[in-house]
DNA sequence: TTGATTTTGATTGAATTCGAAAAATAAACT
DNA sequence: AGTTTATTTTTCGAATTCAATCAAAATCAA
């Protein structure tokens, strides 16, 4: 293993971990006590950790991403494991439409790269989508400061301009009475057109999110796909599984 | 295998794997270590890629900014000073167009912050409007990789919706006979519409960018007033002295 | 063809990286 | 405080990798 892939992978142990042990680096990597001491150093030395007795912890981030990873790191694991479940879903020649959030951001890397077209409310993701080289289409609309979503008057235009094959949406809330609820009554009805124009409707939820009632109500549970994790006991299961296509995917 | 060939092979190898030892060069090629060590100097030479011990690493590119903040580092100071005067003449209560582009993006820190609505087809800029709690309108479209700007049939829609007190448009050429050209026919038909919907016209033009003309037109010069800096000789400053209201600004 | 130039592969001593052990320092405990 | 334990720094030899050199092969120019 070269010098530079150890680098790389140190670093991101420390993105998933925040602080690591020695110890965990020399297992993950194979490389010696001494060998990932001086990694250590070096990559002190280049201001990219922060040496402490027993391991290394990662510099304090600067506002950046903060607002976004930051989001993205609750149930990070879960998350990850849904949203490459539901990207493996896409083929190419789909037109697909992905909801601004954080589990739909994390889709991007496994979405297949040639001949697909994606339209986004989300300027994250459409900034992301664009270092894939996919084709990508944003909505318009007012920009909303919390979640860097367009929604609005000019939103619900846009989107009626597409049909699409699959559209996958991140939700705040779900009940098997309530159905899908989301805080802001804007972004619910960008929600809702985004589903009505599509064909195969997805929505990614991680466990946390279930029997979980919000503001703004988006849709029944009728016809859609869920996909979440494992954490949901057997009788909620049951429970959603009468109503919507469940899809548990193992972390 | 022809030496071309063979930096050809290495720098696809680079662009799979990240980091690749020596070895592995040798076993794809076919030629010596030695020759590998010598190609694998001359593509450092040319910045092409990072040796390290045992091998190469691809260089670190920059996505983020590089696109944005390299071009806005030519003529930085004279685009600043441009961009300062261009936010001086924002009042509170103003609708804004703010085009995509680097000049306009320099606005942002000196725009007046309250009761203020912008409206613009440039994803940083919305991004950076953002940070400044400045209530911002995202036209909708496809997004173009080169510029992060937004255009298009949704971009041309969605624009229609709204009038402007002011808009401050960046321009790739203007000339006293051909008037405002920019090389992409999509984002000249945007800025035609922003001219078209809004009271005064603003033209934010470096002195490079004058006498040139690219692919696409925009409008005529007449009716706009366009702000530069003192790069223009008094013969060019004359002939657009006629033709528009010519604000020169001091560096 | 001949001689000059360039490219290539092998060899060698120097430099580097790595792992392990010893010495030094810091934390934890009695 | 004094002892023990854990962690860090330093040191050193072995292994690998590197740069320089040189001769053979290929290419070029007349």
């Amino acid at each position: 293993m070269l010098t530079p892939e150890r680098h790389q992978m140190i670093l991101e142990l420390l993105k998933e971990k925040e602080v690591i042990r020695i110890q965990e680096i020399t297992e993950a990597t194979g490389a010696s006590e001494s060998t990932i001491r001086r990694d250590l150093s070096e990559l002190e030395e280049q201001k990219l950790l922060q040496r402490v007795h027993g391991g290394a912890s990662s510099l304090p981030r600067k506002m950046e991403e903060s607002t976004f990873l930051e989001r993205a790191m609750r149930n990070e694991k879960e998350k990850t494991a849904i949203a490459k479940y539901a990207a493996g879903l896409v083929n190419e020649h789909d037109s697909v439409y992905l909801d601004a959030g954080t589990t739909t951001y994390l889709m991007i890397p496994y979405l297949p790269q040639d001949n697909l077209v994606v339209v986004t409310n989300g300027v994250n993701i459409a900034l992301e989508l664009l270092k894939r080289n996919i084709k990508t289409i944003l909505l318009g609309g007012e920009l909303k400061a919390r979640t860097w979503a367009v929604v609005g008057r000019d939103a619900v235009t846009t989107i009626g301009q597409y049909r699409f094959d699959k559209c996958f949406l991140g939700i705040n809330g779900i009940d098997a009475e309530h159905g899908l609820t989301t805080p802001d009554p804007d972004e619910a009805h960008v929600k809702q057109l985004a589903l009505r124009y599509s064909d195969e409707k997805y929505v990614l939820a991680d466990s946390s999110k279930f029997s979980r009632i919000t503001f703004a109500k988006v849709a029944e549970l009728d016809g859609l796909h869920v996909i979440t994790d494992e954490g949901l006991d057997d009788v909620q299961r049951e429970a959603y599984q009468k109503k919507t296509k469940l899809k548990v995917v193992t972390v």
